[in-house]
DNA sequence: GCGTGTGAACTGGTTCACAGCG
DNA sequence: CGCTGTGAACCAGTTCACACGC
């Protein structure tokens, strides 16, 4: 099993690497790594070695070689079908980074509660209301969600993405979800983040 | 000295404190409080005395009396002056997000590169260009940052928040930035948070 | 000799168990 | 007797130190 902050870091890793594939450079050391990353030439180390050793050893790694390495290990190589719920301002500035793309994740659909919005925006995916979220979840296979609703409907969205056989969400609703345990939440607070960062700067 | 996690934790609570006096009750219990958080009531009553007791002990915790309790412990009972950098859809769905108020976080001032957004946006707090941050954030006495700006231009605005004296930034962009160690910095990297998920999920 | 791989020590955060108060 | 307060046990994750391969 993977630690938690493990993967979260290696994710990071993995951003870096594609970033430092386009600079030309093609080898790289856990220290220089560690520069670009703030983690510690240990800590990167050891996370990658939680996968197995990518091969090569005593000079550096071979940039594009550990990204595959890394995304087989952490059994992403293959993209993620993902939806999106909630077409605010939030969900839509999320619809439009087009950096997920290139990092695997494949957002394959968006719903919103208004009719109205649906038919409004216009974006290269399929839109949906949400009493869809369910069916269309099956449908496209959908592995991940997330969550860009005002905060009191959170939970029953959060309820139509476990019965559509979503695994993992993405929640930025600033209430704690309650799902079952084989599904993972990662929560964005963000109003509690920038609390937490006052108290921490407050000393 | 105050655990990161625990600061995060107790921001949680506050948070949810807060809504819970706006349903009438008076009192509430740590077994409660697990419910509504996710954490154990262990965790929270630890996390609580980091801070020092409340007072009362045998039977639960007042709500509103808790909530101020850990605002003065973690010195957030006074509103921190907060700027945010970059006004994309991002930036604006963040001004527009008003639970920052009732929550101490004062968005004092709003920043962007191009002249044309900053005349074309209303929002209710002065706008500026980006090159004004280091002085209207010493002038307004700014403690926390948020970036919000296309990738390549975090470090830049990063540096020019630490010359005006930003102690805490909340840093949406996806790379790690360099800051002296006396500024707190809080990633959230969207794109790698799916990957993580994608990891975590995909066992 | 620089840089990776890895087992062993350490640390700080979480969990537990029980004492103490209403 | 329920619920909080807290010191002690535990554990995961990080840091360290050294062995190994190039």
């Amino acid at each position: 099993m993977i630690p938690t902050p493990t993967a979260n870091r290696l994710a990071h890793l993995i951003a870096v690497l594609d970033r430092l594939a386009l600079s030309g450079e093609s080898k790289i050391s856990s220290a220089k790594l560690a520069d670009l990353t703030g983690f510690t030439a240990h800590t990167i180390r050891k996370d990658i070695n939680c996968l197995g050793s990518p091969g090569e050893n005593g000079s550096g790694y071979e940039i594009e070689a550990l990204a595959t390495f890394l995304r087989k290990g952490l059994n992403i190589a293959q993209p993620i079908n993902t939806i999106i719920v909630g077409l605010g301002r939030l969900g839509q500035s999320l619809l439009a980074y087009r950096n997920f793309e290139k990092q695997g994740i494949k957002i394959v659909a968006g719903f919103d509660s208004s009719l109205n919005k649906i038919e409004q925006l216009s974006f290269p995916i399929a839109l949906h209301p949400s009493y869809e979220i369910e069916e269309v979840a099956k449908a496209t296979k959908a592995e991940l969600g997330i969550i860009a609703v005002p905060s009191e409907s959170g939970q029953k969205v959060a309820d139509r993405m476990v019965a559509g056989g979503i695994k993992g969400i993405l929640n930025f609703t600033p209430t704690f979800l309650k799902v079952p345990g084989c599904v993972n939440v990662r929560n964005f607070y963000v109003a509690e983040e920038l609390l937490t960062l006052a108290a921490l700067v407050r000393v």
